[in-house]
DNA sequence: GAGTGGTCTAGACCACGCA
DNA sequence: GCGTGGTCTAGACCACTCC
């Protein structure tokens, strides 16, 4: 099966979109949508680019983040294919509240805790600053509408000061949203998923047993000059949440 | 701090190792090594294009490899820089047994069961074949010296039935090596991390006590024709294993 | 031999950040 | 205005797979 031509009629070359990402979007809508099956067989590149008036590099580009992201493979002298499978987003940098919202949920947030606290030993070497120095601790319960799904300590570069200031819009949004909205580019995150039992005071603010299992994650954030924006501790009910992503050999 | 002409000797023209992948290595090297601190710019794309007589898509892939890995961020009209923070590998599509090796461990491998199974409606969904048809089941412990990490199992493709008669090589090397080793060309894996409490049996395998936490990964491989190889359900010790990794925002 | 993806060149022009 | 990375072109040659 081949990607059908009017599929293409798409493409705006007065765009500031780049075509191969206008060009990437469309196969991948093909592919969500089911006009293109797991196992189909995607046009060669030289036929697209001719039909297209693109030049290969800019084609490949475009069907390269498609392999990228698990959804195409390529063999050499075989040609492009649809994996099979569910398809599943990769682990994306979002907070917890907009996964919430992209599943259909309602995110609630309740803050605990805003302040500075000087940093110990294991914050400031996360975010690169002096032993002692003051950062910006935040501890929230983050839930779908009653419900609560997660405990979260954070510790916010203190460049972001007027974090402190901010506590409503924080609750109404995303940490990683308001932090977006001061300018900052997230970039890298650096992420660990483990499990432990919850704590007494995990377990209460959960509302789930003591003892019971949850899932932790503790990630640090980069942003476009490589510096560290925040790092944080989360822990999850694992009745509720779970890491699902897609992996692809280099 | 520039990155120095003397690191770039090594670039083999005639070498079937493509020329971005060389000049990658060799920044990555750079950057392993402490040659190339957290912070420090790297030295821009045209000059590097001009010292080594390589042409500039060739010089951007190989710098687009490791801001893909979360070592280097790029800002336009800036540069590029080094990342802060700890290198952490990324997820790579790699066996437990693979890790452990890495981290210096003595992997072993305890097999409880090989065998084969009619596939459940999930297995059956997951490999891509028909419901009841017979697929591969094996049942492992992994263990690092006399430890036991995590409790394995995994339903694999009939059409890699000679594993059945390959106990002894499994027993010594991971699956993903052994199914390598069979011309498989495992591309890309979907999966899902997770936790709860361990089940009587888990528990007693995994010599933690009963209703202790586990984390728990399950997964579908699949080859370089899209097709899956293998799903499994695993589940790990909370005390010996977790997951790290690097996300880089696209 | 024909068809496919993989690598590489030598440019071009643009967008952005800064002085 | 200058230096940086971001996009794009129009080719070239190669390696692999299948017939």
């Amino acid at each position: 099966m081949i990607l059908p031509l009017q599929a293409f009629s798409s493409l705006d070359r007065n765009s500031p979109v780049p075509l191969y990402f206008q060009l990437s979007k469309i196969i991948e809508q093909a592919i969500l949508s089911g006009r293109l099956s797991p196992g189909d067989r995607l046009e060669n590149e030289v036929s697209i680019c001719a039909r297209l008036s693109l030049s290969r590099p800019t084609v490949r580009r475009a069907i390269e983040e498609l392999v990228n992201q698990g959804l195409l493979v390529r063999r050499r002298g075989l040609g492009t294919q649809v994996v099979h499978g569910q398809v599943t987003r990769g682990i994306e940098l979002t907070s917890l509240y907009d996964d919430l919202l992209r599943s259909g949920k309602r995110p609630t947030t309740k803050i605990l805790e805003l302040r500075k606290q000087k940093a110990s030993p294991s914050v400031a070497a996360s975010l690169g600053v002096s032993i002692n120095e003051e950062v910006i601790f935040l501890h929230r319960v983050r839930g779908a509408g009653k419900t609560p799904v997660a405990v979260m300590q954070n510790w916010i570069h203190p460049r972001y000061e007027n974090l402190l200031s901010s506590q409503t819009e924080l609750a109404g949004t995303g940490l990683y949203q308001w932090l977006r909205s001061q300018g900052a580019a997230i970039q890298v995150a650096k992420q660990k998923i483990a499990a432990r039992r919850a704590s007494p005071e995990e377990a209460s603010l959960l509302e789930i047993d003591k003892n019971s299992p949850v899932l932790t994650m503790d990630r640090t954030v980069f942003d476009n000059t490589g510096e560290a924006l925040e790092c944080g501790q989360h822990c999850y009910r694992t009745d509720l949440y779970s890491f699902e992503f897609t992996i692809v050999e280099r």
